[in-house]
Parts: C-alpha cells; structure tokens; sequence
DNA sequence: CTCTGTGCAAACACTTTGCAGCTAA
DNA sequence: TTAGCTGCAAAGTGTTTGCACAGAG
C-alpha cells in the first residue's frame, strides 16, 4: 500500500534509461549526459524532489553542473512526459474561505482553481494502512487540466 | 455541479463576520478592522486568492495596508480554522519520474511526499459536467495531514 | 496599560530569462 | 555544420523576519 523506498534494480534503471532516450530522439531532443542523469536521479528516487534537491545528486556526477539546467531540463522532461509535476506543486500559496465539503479543478495553464461539489467525492476512504500511519486532516479528489477559457484561447 | 461566481447575500456575509469575530475572541486574537476586512474579501470571493491577489482587493478600503500585514493574516485565518490552504500550493514545483497510477499524501509539516497506491482511487469518474467544460489531464485523490516522523517529534 | 498587530524594509528562496560558447547529431 | 543545450549572471516573484509604533482589550 504504502510503497517501501524504492531500492531500483539496476536492469530496471537501464531499461528506463534506454526508454527514455528514445522518447528523446522522437522528441528531436539531445541525449546529453547531464539530461540524462538528471533523468536517472529522478527516476531512482522516490522523495518527488524538487529541482534544488535534484541538482545537489546530480552535482556528485557533474560538479558542475548549474540549477538552471536542472529546472530546465525538468520542464522538458514534464513536457514529453518523462516525468509530471506533483499537483498543485510550484505556485503562490492561494486562499480558501469556503469552509463546506468541495472539490478543485486547476487550470494547468492559467493556474484558476475552480470549485465544484460532486457528493461521492466527499466521502473518500483513507486506507488503513494510511490512517495507521499518518494523521490525515484533509482528503480531497483533485483534477487537474485545461479550463474553458484556455481551450478556447488555444483554439486560436 | 460547477459552482456558479459567488454572489453572497449581505446577510450571509454579516452572519460570517460575526462569527469569524467570535472565533478570535475565542483564539484571543484581536479583531482590528484589517483582519476583518481581509477576511471578508476572502469569503466574498471564490477565485482563492493568493496574498497578492487579496492585497489589491483590500488596498480599496485601506490604501495603506501593507502585503505582508495581509499575508500573515491569512496564515493566521489558516490556524484558526477560518480558511485554508489550497492543497499543495505554496511550495516549489516537486517533480515524480513515476508514472504508474498512484496517490500522493503530503506531510504539511516537512513537506514530504509520500506515494502510496489504492487500487480503488485509481478510476475516479469525472463528473460529466466537468468533463464537458474542461479537458481533464490529471485526476487524482489527495492527503494531507501529518507524516509519522512529524508525528514522533510532535510528542516530544 | 499591556500586548498583539501593523507597516516598513531587508533578507530569502525559488524561478525565469538572455546571452555566449559548447556539443550531439 | 548547426540547432539545440549548458553555464553564468541578473532580474523577477513571492515569502519571511525584525523592529518600532499604533491600537484593541
């Protein structure tokens, strides 16, 4: 249920490895050794970090290696989807006065957050092996994705 | 299903402010006309606003009122209970190179992200009506709440 | 009167951008 | 060769903190 560290086999790394460079090559994307890397620290991990975190493990490989290469290169692995951004991670924190049970859809483009109440959702079970172990104080569904006013824009 | 733009009564807002008034007393907060006003634009709305946002709102009825006397605020609404956060947002973007389905819970205290996999979250149905208006790319089910190393150092 | 809250300013953390030189294809 | 990538530096955005004064209780 709740996943152990991940303790990757090195077989499953290469394979990913290979993956992942021809999902570069179909992207017409450069298989640099640092993209690379960066791709390999993200993948053995299991702690979602952030590309702050990420540069310092991949500094061990490349000491010189900047922070803006790392971010870069992980919004490019987000865009050909190597790799996702955690929900909701990487914005201002926003404001909630609606107290009631509802849900959150957010534009991934504009970043509105637009409510909506769909009954089934408000009663989510939390696992037990999750409420065993941590104390949950809030469960929600979350979607995410294109709003109407941004489809529309992009139908220019 | 989809909330339509809040258009609060005044009675409705009134009767909030009353109460948010006796909930700081309660938390022996002081009531100053600032955070009165700031919480009331936040109930007024439904956009979740961050601090910046809810700034130039309030800056109509006091010119002078500064952002950070509003942020604090806000994170002081956060602790009593009179608002919350939205999830997940305030942080720096996190990455995950995993892309087989699982959940997400999110420790509010050190920020940790922890993956867990329940089979059943892993068909939410979207609402139609939101699948109608919106072009869902992610859905998914979320905690948040205390991890169990925040827990263990909590009870020291 | 006392103690919290506010406003101001500086410090911080993280992200983004422009540019010059480098390198995979 | 050349289009795309990297490294560096600077600027942008949002948050946090310390302090002195003002105002709620």
């Amino acid at each position: 249920m709740i996943k152990n560290s991940k303790k990757m086999k090195a077989a499953e790394l290469d394979e990913k490895t290979n993956k992942f460079i021809t999902l570069c090559r179909k992207n017409s994307l450069k298989v640099t050794p640092q993209r690379v890397e960066i791709y390999r620290e993200l993948v053995k991990t299991d702690e979602h970090p952030s590309a702050d975190m990420l540069h310092k493990k991949v500094k061990k490989v490349f000491p010189g290696i900047s922070l803006d290469t790392v971010s870069r290169t992980l919004l490019t692995l987000a865009e050909i989807e190597a790799a996702f951004i955690v929900e909701g991670s990487g914005d201002a924190k926003r404001f909630d006065g609606e107290l009631k049970e509802h849900q959150h859809f957010r534009c991934v483009k504009c970043g509105r957050i637009i409510d909506f109440h769909y009954e089934p959702f408000d009663d989510v079970k939390v696992p037990k092996a999750i409420s065993k172990k941590f104390k949950i104080l809030r469960k929600t569904v979350y979607f995410e994705g294109l709003c109407d006013l941004c489809i529309a824009k992009g139908k220019t």
